[in-house]
DNA sequence: GGGAAAAAATGACCTAGATCAAGTGTCGGC
DNA sequence: GCCGACACTTGATCTAGGTCATTTTTTCCC
């Protein structure tokens, strides 16, 4: 784990503000994988060795029922970690993380990660802080699938597009195949949907997609900040320094212990 | 909040452990509250003012989408903490809590809490650990939910009622429309999957359930580890003194900082 | 213990989305 | 430029569970 890398790590999510030392500490046995896409990342049922953080490509993490069925619990992105809840407590993940892509991720070893968060309080905060916006991605995801028609969830979507590139037409940022797992429906009811969606002005073509007339959209699709989060807050993890653990840290620590 | 009180709280969940000075800190603006059935415990896109213990009673955490419809995305029972994640980042609560029975709750300011987080460190793991429990109970409902039948929801519940009380038969701990919300399905459905259990040897009269056969049920229904959660990990919380925070306490801090 | 009111069971029907099965691009390699 | 492999679309069915309406059972209050 050489010293750039460190200082990359440093800046994103959890790790901001943390000592030095801490760090040093936390990264000194982790090691950056590599791996290609349908590789299995975490293993469901076993105490995870690793906390992984996603640097780059898709992990989706998946539940799998002793009849052979599967759900996509939460489908990873660029700075997300996963299987944390389960490095906190030691416990066997409820979940397998596959790669959906070709993956970069850093992966930290469980014990280091408890031994961190036990000795330093900054980093114990910045996880917690992680973790509950863990809980609360996981939470807008029942309410989306809960709340809204397949069409409608892909209509959010494209208005959430919408609002990051502030443009009126823009490519997908995945392959549909996998823009049908984050949205928890099959690819055929995303094609379904797209074609339902004509009719409120979206054109797609290939890979990119132009939204004639957005407030149309809106009016039927009814975005909702307590469900789809603000593009602001997405990745927040990378690069904004000030925002962890701002609510929870107290005005003498900030900046690091 | 008076001393008694809190003794019985310094026992449950997050507060073991924690030093008595951190303790008073914490809870001296706290108060007991009791509501009705039906009354609005928490309140769906307001920042909490509160960190809200359930001490009797049942709980439901809904979310509702703009046009109305509703979605249960936790059932919580005694010992439980509701909005965590939003108290600690003091963001806006993504889902409502309605009492489904008269309630019992200790109410701490959100302030109090953060304020006890960022300066006591023990206090800060403890609560990670209650929120990675929490992360853990939504996803295991989420796999229950999608990897499972409603019947074999409802056999697996049975199951873990049967382990739980060592009897064959036993009475249901909530009423049947409830148990409905718990189990993500309509009361019809419910009694449709009672019916069809009647070919596994399960039989219901009002409240009392008895299995003329668990190991037919167990073949039929599968419960999983991973998916329903050992009943001795339930309310564990509650008067279960050194599990919390096991994995994570440095040894030298352990018995309170 | 009678009788209203809530809870539960049962039946008829409906629907969103999954599944299965062909088609129709579309893109990269030679 | 041709061709094989995928990714996507489209259409025809299927199905679990929801909804609505009706009946039966409990509960429990006077």
């Amino acid at each position: 784990m050489d010293s750039e890398i460190l200082n990359r790590l440093a800046s994103i999510g959890p790790f901001t503000g943390v000592s030095r030392e801490t760090l040093e500490a936390v990264f000194r046995d982790a090691r950056v994988r590599r791996l290609p896409a349908g590789a299995q990342v975490a293993e469901q049922g076993a105490r995870p060795a690793f906390l992984d953080l996603l640097l780059e490509g898709n992990v989706n993490l998946i539940g799998k029922g002793p009849d052979g069925r599967e759900t996509v619990v939460q489908s990873c992105e660029p700075a997300d970690c996963f299987v944390l809840a389960a490095v906190l407590t030691d416990a066997p993940s409820l979940v397998g993380g596959t790669a959906v892509a070709p993956v970069q991720l850093v992966s930290i070893p469980a014990r280091s990660v408890r031994d961190g968060v036990a000795s330093d309080h900054l980093l114990a905060l910045n996880l917690m802080v992680e973790q509950a916006r863990q809980v609360r991605t996981i939470i807008r995801r029942i309410k989306n699938l809960n709340l809204r028609s397949a069409t409608q969830r892909l209509g959010c979507y494209l208005i959430s597009q919408y609002d990051r590139t502030g443009s009126i037409a823009f490519a997908l940022p995945v392959p549909k195949r996998q823009l049908a797992v984050q949205l928890g429906m099959t690819p055929e009811s995303v094609s379904r949907a797209f074609a339902a969606l004509r009719e409120y002005g979206v054109s797609v073509s290939g890979r990119t997609v132009k939204l004639r007339d957005p407030g149309l959209v809106r009016a039927e699709c009814v975005p909702d900040p307590l469900i789809d989060r603000d593009y602001r807050e997405l990745s927040l993890a990378c690069g904004a320094p000030g925002r962890t653990a701002a609510a929870v840290r107290p005005g003498a620590q900030a900046g690091g212990a």
